[in-house]
DNA sequence: ACCACATCCTGTTAGC
DNA sequence: TGCTAACAGGATGTGG
């Protein structure tokens, strides 16, 4: 599924083909992408056309298409969508609901699951997606996660996942960023304390640099731009594996649901009791 | 405000 | 071997 560092690999291809480069025709978008949209699909394709592309921008997993004046194109890829730089003679793949034809290439929206989503919005660079700190700013530290989740109940894990505290975190890295700082998943977020929420933060800076490196992880469906796999599914130390031994101890990685969600996790390196960490080997 | 759960969707896998 | 059912999950909506 298309994370932050899955995204931004896409992002920094399709800007440099894009950027700079009229819209010739968007000859397909299903009405069905089409979604909290101010314009139907029928009026993107048509406000489209015929305008520049000046720029495509982040916003956790989002992508923000800027084009002639300050409204704007929203893009998600859902669990399943891929987004590919294609010849335009190259015919259409199954599931194609969203073609840009710029120069002489296309930028082609694949998602067979649907989740993904395009939408017109009124203005491009404040797109009201209502979204929490970005990973990489200055201002996600742990005082900003000490104060977001002071007193909540729900698990770390699930708060992780909340594109509204951070964006850009999906499945594979919230779990890889608490295995990195031993924290179980299924602790109560306000029950970290500040030492341990520090190391979340410095965590997650590390799970999704060293993805970015390697441009993102190719677990089911992902592929950049040009329709090759990431290199970091090798670097993942505990998602989708479980009952294999952690890397670090040997003892069978667990998985348990979370908020409706797997979660993988070395019990013994990420103990659920707290105050014992470090100390003693947590019994559960 | 907070939190759990259902919803969307289809390709893949597990189980009978 | 072949079918069906469960499963996967990002964002959003609902209801407690």
């Amino acid at each position: 599924m298309p994370e932050l560092p899955e995204v931004e690999t896409i992002r920094r291809y399709l800007k440099e083909v894009l950027v700079g480069h009229k819209i010739s025709l968007v000859p397909h978008l299903d009405e069905r992408m089409v979604k909290h949209s101010t314009l139907d699909a029928k009026a993107i394709a048509s406000r489209l056309r015929g305008q520049t592309v000046h720029g495509l921008q982040r916003q956790g997993k989002f992508l923000l298409l800027q084009t002639d004046g300050v409204e704007g194109l929203v893009l998600h890829l859902g669990m399943s969508g891929r987004l590919t730089w294609e010849r335009p003679e190259k015919p259409w793949e199954r599931h194609t609901h969203l073609i840009i034809a710029v120069g002489d290439g296309e930028m082609r929206l694949v998602d067979p699951r649907r989740f993904g989503r395009v939408a017109w919005v009124k203005n491009i660079l404040e797109p009201g997606l209502s979204l929490g700190c970005d990973p990489f700013s200055h201002h996600f530290t742990g005082s900003y996660l000490a104060e977001v989740l002071s007193h909540r109940m729900i698990a770390i894990k699930s708060a992780l996942l909340d594109q509204s505290l951070v964006a850009g975190l999906g499945n594979i890295y919230a779990d890889e960023a608490l295995f990195r700082c031993r924290i179980h998943p299924a602790r109560p977020a306000g029950s970290l304390s500040r030492e341990e929420l520090g190391r979340l933060v410095r965590a997650i800076r590390h799970v999704l640099k060293v993805s970015l490196a390697n441009r993102g992880t190719s677990f089911s469906d992902y592929v950049d731009a040009l329709g090759h796999p990431g290199d970091n599914l090798a670097f993942l130390r505990v998602y989708a594996r479980n009952g294999q031994p952690c890397v670090r101890c040997r003892h069978p990685i667990n998985r348990m649901v979370i908020g409706g969600r797997s979660s993988h996790f070395c019990p013994h390196c990420q103990p659920l009791s707290i105050g014992t960490e470090g100390r003693f080997h947590a019994k559960v």
